[in-house]
DNA sequence: GTGAAAGCGCTAACAA
DNA sequence: TTGTTAGCGCTTTCAC
């Protein structure tokens, strides 16, 4: 009963029936595709004077590309995540792909739902940085039905694609940095540690120190939640057991805060009488006071490389359309999902040490 | 060509034809519509053993609805913005939609560009927090072919759905505050007086000073960028102009760090000497040394009132979609994109003081 | 170069 | 209750 004009949105068929047209006549014109001159002029007319705008969903159905990527991470109120939230959305921009949000608050259910979501095709290509990687997770994500980039350390015999940061070496540097700028006794706070973070932090603490001739002293270390209050009350105890300590290492810029904290309302001065340095490389370490020397795990770096791996996988979904090619023409024991993959591609983000006051005194202010 | 069964991923055709019903049956299942028994069973195992998962895209274009919501901010770095995100986030998730991100960087042809993408239908709904609401702004807005709300203060005749912070009482509430704790001479760096919230937070505390009885002193007050570097700057310039000022209020959290490095650089104590407090309570302000007194301007609160407000408009939309009712049938002539509009709705965050040990010497830590 | 028509996967009106 | 059918708006053969 519609006419077709009048109700609604303009369509093709309202510029077609303007333009006096067919449809498809509109489609090729609106996609440069070769026409007649007086024909892409009437075609372009009527759509200006309707103020036509193509329907990405009906496009969307079409070409089964929505032109949408997601991003999963367990929360954005965390620093760390909302700078690869930044390097995602403008490369994802740049491609000419939105981006969707979700926040899975680290709930693995949530994280194994957001990977099967894809099957509902709403998004081209998944990002997706969980807390710990479960056997469930690569499972799932061996299974999507669209490109999926971890970012995160998945078990070495994972074949999927993923950033990693290299926490390790980057604990290790930092160990490096304290000890050549003469510091011995050097404390660490690190987070819970039975999470690959927390072991990757304590390993490079070690070696680290081991690196400069230096033993390892539990008395030393503490593990924690990763939080500016328990790296205050962590730093306490520290002092209280080792008031010879001469510098306290934190396995992340909240922490290193705490820290800082506990050392001003004891009346030490950073980093005269102790050094302070954290990880990660937040805002947190420009503002504090000192601002805190920290290393960067490359949280930006590991965003934009995730996302570009994503688009780089993309198109060779594209090229390659050919999945089913030599296959027996119409049997119906096609039940198989096996297609072989693309090999799979690790990539790590180098650690970058930002020297700044907390362990370094500023020779001018 | 195509006969149905084994390319690519399970559609209701799939299903239609193992379980030996019609797709319309299997739609009716799937939607938990009244079928019989044994149909419902055979649907339900077919669409388990395809592992059938519905195409969204193929349900947006039936449905006219994408059950995604688009978020424009300037800039995702700033924690301000941050924490709207994540309510934002948090209500769509639990009305079962998405949430598109985009990055405007304050361009205003960017966020012109967003408003008008409506058009293409990616999303039902918009929320876009403008760094400044030009006419064009307002205009767009106002021809929008989906419901927008505005985070930010639009004029006051233009007619939209608006959620805004007011930091002219938040500014006054932070001198009064100052005031109050035995402050008599109490600077003001503020960021550029030619945006909104700058002239806003200047009209605060100069009311706030007219309620305390102190006059405004134009020594006392500094305007500047919104950054950590230019409040300490400042902090240098006011301390050199009148060393015996005894607080000073920041128009953001970055702006109070900033003045609080100076300080210390200086050698004086934070709050004994001079008192500091921000604008935002952004996690900066937890995270400084001493903690920041602070005023929170909502920004979380805005987010959730802003999505609490589309998802309210949404709803409207779908339940009165008879905008063309009482017009003459199918005259030609219904060029006109008159519709009676829901009344706007203008909402305001009452900003909060947070205080903390920047403006009040602590008890005990 | 252009138009008619066939879908993309789904929902809903209408018949049976 | 169930099946047939007509679209949602678009792209893309395939004839003409």
């Amino acid at each position: 009963m519609t006419s077709g004009t009048g109700s609604g949105p303009p369509t093709i068929v309202s510029i077609a029936e303007r333009a006096g047209v067919s449809i498809a006549s509109v489609s090729r014109v609106l996609n440069g595709l070769s026409a007649r001159r007086d024909t892409e002029e009437k075609v372009r007319k009527a759509a200006a004077e309707l103020g036509y705008v193509p329907n990405s969903v009906a496009r969307s159905l079409k070409g089964g590309r929505t032109r949408q990527l997601t991003f999963a991470m367990p929360d954005i109120g965390n620093p760390v995540y909302v700078a690869m939230v930044r390097e995602i959305q403008a490369v994802a921009k740049a491609a000419g792909y939105r981006l969707l949000l979700h926040s899975t608050d680290a709930v693995t259910e949530d994280e194994l739902a957001v990977v099967r979501s894809l099957a509902e095709r709403t998004s081209d290509g998944l990002i997706i940085c969980p807390i710990r990687i479960t056997p469930q997770h690569v499972e799932a994500i061996a299974h999507a039905t669209a490109p999926v980039v971890v970012i995160g350390s998945p078990p070495p015999d994972a074949a999927l694609d993923c950033v990693q940061a290299d926490s390790v070496s980057g604990a290790q540097k930092a160990v490096w940095h304290l000890a050549d700028t003469g510091r011995r006794r050097i404390a660490f706070i690190n987070g819970p540690l039975d999470t690959v973070p927390g072991r990757n932090r304590d390993e490079g603490y070690r070696k680290g120190l081991a690196d400069h001739g230096l033993g390892y002293d539990p008395e030393l270390t503490a593990a924690t939640d990763f939080a500016v209050t328990a790296g205050a009350a962590a730093a306490h105890e520290l002092l209280d057991r080792r008031p010879d300590l001469d510098a306290i290492f934190c396995a992340n810029d909240q922490l290193a805060l705490g820290a800082a904290q506990t050392l001003h309302a004891r009346g030490m001065r950073v980093p005269e009488d102790v050094a302070v340095a954290g990880m990660d490389d937040t805002l947190l370490a420009r503002a504090a006071w000192p601002p805190l020397t920290s290393v960067d795990l490359g949280s930006a770096e590991r965003g934009r490389i995730a996302a570009e791996l994503l688009l780089e996988r993309l198109r060779e979904a594209a090229e390659a359309p050919a999945e089913r090619t030599n296959s027996t023409s119409s049997t119906s024991s096609t039940d198989d999902t096996d297609v072989p993959p693309p090999a799979p591609r690790r990539t790590t983000a180098e650690p970058r040490l930002v020297v700044r006051e907390s362990t370094v005194p500023a020779r001018s202010v």
